[in-house]
DNA sequence: TGTTAGCACCTAATAGATGAGAGTGCTAAA
DNA sequence: TTTAGCACTCTCATCTATTAGGTGCTAACA
């Protein structure tokens, strides 16, 4: 339980320290304050302050930052979303207006806004597919020995792979095949179309001679078309934060950033607080199961495609980010996502 | 014109300083040297070489460092290939021996391994499709809305595109219209498929009241065949060299290697040079235009895919690299990276 | 009792001073 | 032509003030 004068301080010396990235003194903290104490009454307030825990010196006589808990509490209880300048906006909404062909597109297109609007790391998901059922599987014959296996899914996605055979497979029996794969699959869910079930089309027989080698196509396909991709843009921009601490750890970062499952892991866990009506969520680096993370806060969002699921974007920076701008800025930013998508499913129904 | 001494001394103070980043001395050298004579007649010697241009100090009393016109007597006259480490081999071997399904994922793990094996980063450039001609064009209807088209070539790539259309098209036009672009376009290579050759064809409106449509998706999918994919892998690395310079410049660095044209030109300039037969060949960053590049080098090398045509691989690290090992990578590397593609190619025959 | 002025004290950062170490160029002798 | 010897130069690490910005505590004050 804070004062509202100490949550004045606490609020000062975070806003202060995200600007300056410097320990904040007590004089500093004076002038700034919409009060008129003196800076040996805010020296006091300090130190209370420092006793909860909220606030630490560098050193026994240096100004204060910022502690983990100062900066949960701040999240908690003080921050507001910051209104952004209205060329941001403009921007946003530019660089979203342009025809998309795939889902996939607009969702990495709006990592890369992200990221260069922040000059952080982003991060988007594309809307769960948890009711995404398939709609169509092709196989289309290109040369003698190479063909395409197509899924269409119920959400518009399409996934496609090249295969190299080893041998030709007459047309008829792909066409026979593909048929009854689609009499099979068609309608069930990505999640449904286990290998197990695909085990079971083989022992029926039905695609003749090569039914293995075309079943395995099929599951190769199912699991690109299930795995939920993650986007990353702006992995550069690891570097500004990172002082100078030694190079192998922002290599390790990297590494971690762009191997997708334990960032969605990360999100994971967040996900499962947010929504798409709560506010943006912030999980502090110190409260992350990752130690390189230890400096870093990851700033997450839900947004909402109705019917078409919901997805996650966010930004990976410095703890010492400015939260009220980037809290503002993925508010409205999964507004205009979870719009431009509702769009884009619009135009197939 | 150096006597042999000379360039003894020359090839002695670069490698050791390719070892440890350091001037070198006169001591240094007399140790390493096959020859015995003192550490003064060294001296004097190292005061000829500084006087032609190649070597330098770093300050008034400091060691030798060999200039850039240094390294390029170096390379010209001196460098020999070193033969690898067993275990190398054996590595290049192995990740080259999967199951690939197309030359692009083959050349891209081209540049991968090479990263992976240097520490460096590796560009890799699939072998040019000056001969290659199209061997089918495809439009696959996915969805209502929804289509995909694919361009065969003779090389067996594989170029495939979705489209979100604005209306229905029926599958009989789009079987028209398919027929005939291929009836135009089967047999012709690339590079003749000009804008204006497709707007001939839509003139004929061979294709329905869609024509225009669809020979724009035509129009897109061959420029996409026709640029030729240059894949880039470990940008991490640049990190590595940079001692710690500013952020910006890494970025900037970043920004270059991944923008293709601009490393492909400088590539491009290489190549007139290079042949598969002639030696790997080194570019100093003194010798490229661009001006971030000055502390790094261009290691080149092309292969040779017989009927299939040339590609390059090359390795940017920094200008004092172990050019011998390099150049002995990279010469291995050509010849295993042909072979791989030659028994792929030879798949489809 | 909360607030403030004053002061002793602490620490990081900066700038100079100093000496060791590595190297050079030059001279004179072999 | 080569070499030993030596004076000289520059960097780098270490040490020593000095300064600037901050704190905590005490005692006076409203």
């Amino acid at each position: 339980m804070l004062t509202e004068r100490q949550e004045l301080i606490l609020k000062t010396i975070i806003q202060d320290f995200t600007q300056d990235h410097e320990p904040v003194g007590s004089k500093t903290v004076m002038k700034q304050l919409p009060i008129k104490v003196s800076s040996a009454t805010i020296r006091n307030e300090m130190a209370t302050l420092e006793e909860k825990g909220l606030i630490e010196k560098t050193h026994s006589s240096s100004g204060r930052i910022p502690s983990s808990e100062g900066y949960r509490y701040y999240l908690d209880n003080l921050v507001e979303p910051l209104r952004l300048p209205e060329n941001v906006y403009d921007k946003i909404v530019y660089q979203l207006d342009r025809p998309f062909h795939q889902v996939n597109e607009i969702v990495q297109e709006a990592a890369k806004i992200l990221s260069d609007l922040t000059n952080y790391t982003a991060f988007a998901e594309g809307p769960e597919n948890h009711g995404v059922t398939v709609t169509g599987f092709r196989i289309v014959p290109l040369s003698n020995r190479q063909i395409m296996a197509i899924l269409v899914t119920s959400d518009g996605n399409v996934q496609n792979q090249v295969y190299a055979l080893p041998h030709h497979i007459h047309g008829d029996e792909i066409e026979k095949a593909v048929r009854m794969i689609n009499d099979e699959l068609v309608g069930k869910s990505l999640k449904e179309i286990t290998p197990t079930l695909l085990k079971g089309l083989a022992n029926q027989q039905i695609a003749g001679t090569h039914s293995a080698e075309l079943l395995s196509l099929v599951e190769d396909v199912i699991k690109d078309a299930a795995s939920e991709q993650m986007y990353v843009d702006g992995q550069i921009n690891l570097l500004n934060n990172s002082s100078e601490k030694n190079v192998n750890d922002i290599r390790s970062l990297y590494e971690l950033v762009d191997h997708n499952d334990l960032i969605s892991n990360l999100m994971g866990d967040c996900e499962k607080v947010a929504s798409p009506d709560l506010p943006v969520q912030v999980t502090l680096g110190s409260e992350l199961p990752n130690d390189l993370l230890k400096n870093y806060s990851l700033v997450t969002a839900r947004y909402n495609v109705g019917e078409h699921g919901e997805g996650t974007i966010a930004l990976l920076g410095p703890t010492n980010m400015p939260y009220s701008q980037m809290i503002g800025l993925l508010e409205y930013f999964r507004n205009e996502l979870a719009k431009k998508l509702l769009d884009y499913y619009g135009r197939f129904q």
